[in-house]
DNA sequence: TTTCCTGCAAACTCTTTGCATATGG
DNA sequence: CCATATGCAAAGAGTTTGCAGGAAA
């Protein structure tokens, strides 16, 4: 069993401070070490994929994006701006498109991830009046 | 407008012969190299990079693992196995999903890339014969 | 006490890039 | 010609790992 430690707190407080956020693991580091200098970038890594690994918290994987996690676990699913690089929720049940998919591919389906990118409607129209695109793409 | 060069066929020409398989751009330069010893690994990255920009070919991009190319450009999904680490495709209608999800989200859509992680009957079977897991998921 | 966790830095994987040279249109 | 593509090697981002010391149970 893990062990009860306290950068094991305080990375879980940080993303649950940053819910709907989508953090990446290098953005938990920065609030958590901001908060707390001792605690090292790979016990923030760590910590997050080994809870992931556990359900506790949803590691949310986007196209060529970085590992993003989520202190949500119930099923929902993600879209992500190409142009400001935010990641919002898509609320839908559980299980539902795995039933529509893959009910006799004989898998044993274990993860669905679903994930749009495009252009947010702020963004669309900040491109239209805008001559010059935001070019603002950042990791978050 | 891209040039015809001889690299350039070498590489789609390989991409094509792999329908299925949904190769890696490592895999694409593995097979390229061995028929064609003189071209390097940027050059099959580049190409691959940029027809999948120019949507003639689709990268397949899944969570947690390389990225990967397909010939195929019609509308589908995939589906890849935690165990052999194989990637099979999934039928669907073009232009569904997005529909169905984000039809009221105010986002163009640009991309919609829908992925399962499971693991695959084959496999499945293997584990309840053999007490060892085959442990063998490999990118291919 | 003993097993697991942490911090540090180095290693690793996959992919992109700078630059000099070569080549297609 | 000359803009674009290529080959090479080196850099880059993101993440993981080996190891010695430290802390939970």
């Amino acid at each position: 069993m893990q062990r009860n430690t306290l950068q094991r707190k305080r990375v879980m407080d940080v993303l649950t401070s940053l819910e709907g956020e989508h953090p990446s693991a290098e953005r938990v580091y920065e609030r958590v070490h901001t908060l707390f200098p001792t605690v090292s970038k790979a016990t923030v890594y760590r910590i997050l994929k080994d809870e992931a690994a556990h359900g506790t918290i949803l590691g949310v994987d986007l196209p060529r994006d970085v590992g993003r996690y989520d202190s949500r676990t119930d099923g929902h699913y993600h879209i992500r701006c190409r142009v400001c690089g935010r990641v919002s929720d898509i609320e839908r049940g559980d299980g539902e498109l795995s039933r529509m998919f893959v009910n006799d591919s004989g898998f044993e389906i274990e993860n669905v991830q679903l994930s749009f990118t495009g252009v947010c409607a702020e963004c669309a129209k900040q491109m239209k009046t805008a001559s010059a695109p935001s070019a603002d793409a950042k990791k978050i």
